[in-house]
DNA sequence: GATAAAGTTAACGTATACGTAAACTAATTG
DNA sequence: CAATTAGTTTACGTATACGTTAACTTTATC
């Protein structure tokens, strides 16, 4: 059972239109098959779709992510682009790291405003009693 | 010791340009006082300024910084206000957690991708020796 | 007091990430 | 077989987030 996707279906399933999917294709992140002139998509393509949507909720460019996705791709027969590889890799696990702790700050700043607020809707409800 | 900042400073300080600082003024982001027609910056401005980039490091655009920088200076008077506020919270929230487990789970990919190259660095290296 | 250094506004330019309309083709359905 | 329906390419339009002159004003320095 190895499925195949027309584009409106992986759209649908994404939440996201036909329109970005051929973009993401122009620029090089994802390659369907044709049947004629129709893209189709095996699991894989839809596996790839998945972390291009993942890596712009990260924050990262189209052509970060095109990047990013090359690791997964490469099988990496030259040492040179190994080293390469793994330097990419730091940078990027950097960047995450401190991404994970603007979230944390945030949240916590996040809950220090509804605490304040929920604090100033009781007090006016027992104004309102 | 209240310290005031010029905008080429507070630029040098978080490493962006007096250009983009000013482009934030303009989008309502920040309003510094002015000693004529100079831009003077306190340390509160500077504090919204360090907010404005971490919200940049989340992926928000300046707009939803923006409110979200309202959700700072809001001493909500009104309940309905209020609710709003904690409704954007709650959103606001849900954006960071799922942002959360994106990080972990591309961290974990990368882990693996890193352990996979290095691996066959050592195997390389076995070769050449 | 001339000149450089730092700042200002105004305006146009640019990269990214698509949206949207046009004009066409291929497949399906009553 | 006429008409949807789904898909295609091409091309221009658009919002965001600044960069980049240009032309001018202050402020500091020698």
């Amino acid at each position: 059972m190895d499925r195949l996707f027309s584009i409106n279906e992986l759209a649908e399933q994404f939440d996201i239109t036909a329109r970005a999917i051929r973009f993401y294709e122009d620029k090089g992140l994802i390659s369907p098959d044709r049947a004629g002139s129709r893209r189709v998509y095996t699991r894989r393509d839809r596996g790839r779709l998945q972390l291009i949507l993942r890596g712009k909720r990260l924050g990262f460019s189209l052509e970060e992510i095109r990047e990013y996705l090359d690791l997964y791709d490469q099988d990496p027969a030259q040492v040179s682009q190994m080293q390469l590889l793994l330097t990419k890799i730091s940078e990027r696990r950097l960047q995450l790291v401190q991404q994970q702790k603007d979230i944390v700050q945030t949240l916590a700043d996040l809950d220090g405003i509804q605490e304040q607020t929920e604090a100033l809707l009781k007090a006016a409800e027992g104004t309102k009693t």
